[in-house]
DNA sequence: CGAGCGCTTTGCGCTGAATCAAGGCGATCT
DNA sequence: AGATCGCCTTGATTCAGCGCAAAGCGCTCG
């Protein structure tokens, strides 16, 4: 079997996170700064002062809440050429963390907004916020109607659509699926292993896997 | 026992679904076309083209999704004052739909835009987005990871905040805080039902209640 | 190359919420 | 007042997913 693809050699083309235009693609990458974070590190703290705008270069971001007993959501992971950090507000909503070693380019809103203008640094955010809340609504059909098995399902499929390719390596463990998507740590692995059981999925090691079945899956996800 | 709070007639103010300053609330008026809808009826449809920006005079609307096999998921709840169907892209994300009879003041965005001005427009439409995404991301912690008993505690305190009274008139059935939270109807009541038990909340009839220890309500929303 | 460690899988019993099935309550109509 | 209808509550039972505990697997490191 050859699962060989890695999840940062595919082609990367989707919906917001990533820059509206390749002009200020450009324009973030001569105006920001290339910062390494390590596994787990923290890249911006909840309600902290949000006037930075961050872009993955390698690696893969989680943005978390986590309640004051210790219960954990996880809102979004954000893979290479994404931007995260964008806010409308003045204040991050969320707390980010390096799901692996990674690279961040890290631009400030004010210098890239004198640079490329009012008006388009508004579009730029606007269609970041606007993806988000997209995304963010799929999620929460997802939580508030979908059962364990098509949970995993739909992330699955999800993640190789993100990153267009039917073979993608997992940026993240178990746990950081599991907050992901509502369940436990236990669920998610019986749910993965269920769905090898259809032959809609393979997975060689606990972090490749290939579609094998895109019919199939997308019928388990709903 | 006196319970006697309208939903209408509570002084409203918060965060975006209001439009951000009161200018564009008066052109909204002068511009826009006040329609009535009835229960149920539909007041735009999935996927449906979004031009037009709508204010709620009186009633109250809800905003919903339905996968194929008839599972609905509320994505959001809309009271007086409040601004709905405002996108970033040109297609609205979910139907809306009257949850009871209601006046709607609808306004053609491009006209709003021609009047107010391209610049305060996009801030307009941002604020709007933004807080929608505040919402949704309160709503994904709620469905992801709070039982049933929290999720209830949390609709009836998030409510009251909104209404900024302590006593309301619930504008929904239970089917659609059901639909809402994630559960079922039987769970909503019994734990509507249980919160009673512990003196949090009080309630005259199915729709009337009042937070008789907000503390304590607070403290099972979490 | 074997020991140790962290992550994942699996088994098993438990439980919170769903489901199924009566009843109860409060409108509106006659 | 009584009948009807739609919604809400309550009870009994079931089941999907949780929690705990024990392997299993694949690293890294000595």
């Amino acid at each position: 079997m050859s699962l060989s693809h890695d999840f940062t050699d595919s082609v990367l083309t989707s919906c917001p996170p990533r820059p509206a235009d390749s002009n200020s693609i450009d324009v973030m990458a001569r105006l920001g700064v290339r910062m390494a974070f390590a596994k787990d590190e923290e890249i911006y703290g909840q309600d902290e002062t949000a006037d930075l705008i961050y872009r993955v270069m390698s690696g893969a971001v989680r943005t978390t809440r986590i309640m004051t007993d210790g219960r954990r959501q996880i809102s979004e992971f954000y893979y290479p050429e994404e931007l995260f950090g964008v806010e409308v507000g003045s204040r991050h909503r969320y707390s980010a963390e390096a799901l692996s070693d990674c690279l961040i380019l890290v631009v400030k809103g004010s210098a890239l907004r004198a640079v490329i203008g009012e008006v388009d640094f508004g579009r730029l955010v606007s269609a970041a916020t606007s993806c988000e809340l997209d995304r963010t609504q799929e999620h929460l059909l997802m939580l508030g109607r979908k059962t364990a098995c098509e949970r995993v399902a739909s992330f699955l499929i999800g993640l190789a659509d993100r990153r267009r390719s039917d073979a993608v390596t997992l940026p993240m463990g178990r746990q950081d699926m599991a907050d992901y998507l509502g369940l436990t740590i236990e669920t998610v692995s019986r749910m993965l292993t269920h769905l090898q059981g259809t032959l809609a999925v393979e997975f060689a090691g606990a972090r490749q896997f290939r579609i094998s079945n895109r019919g199939a899956l997308a019928r388990l996800a709903e």
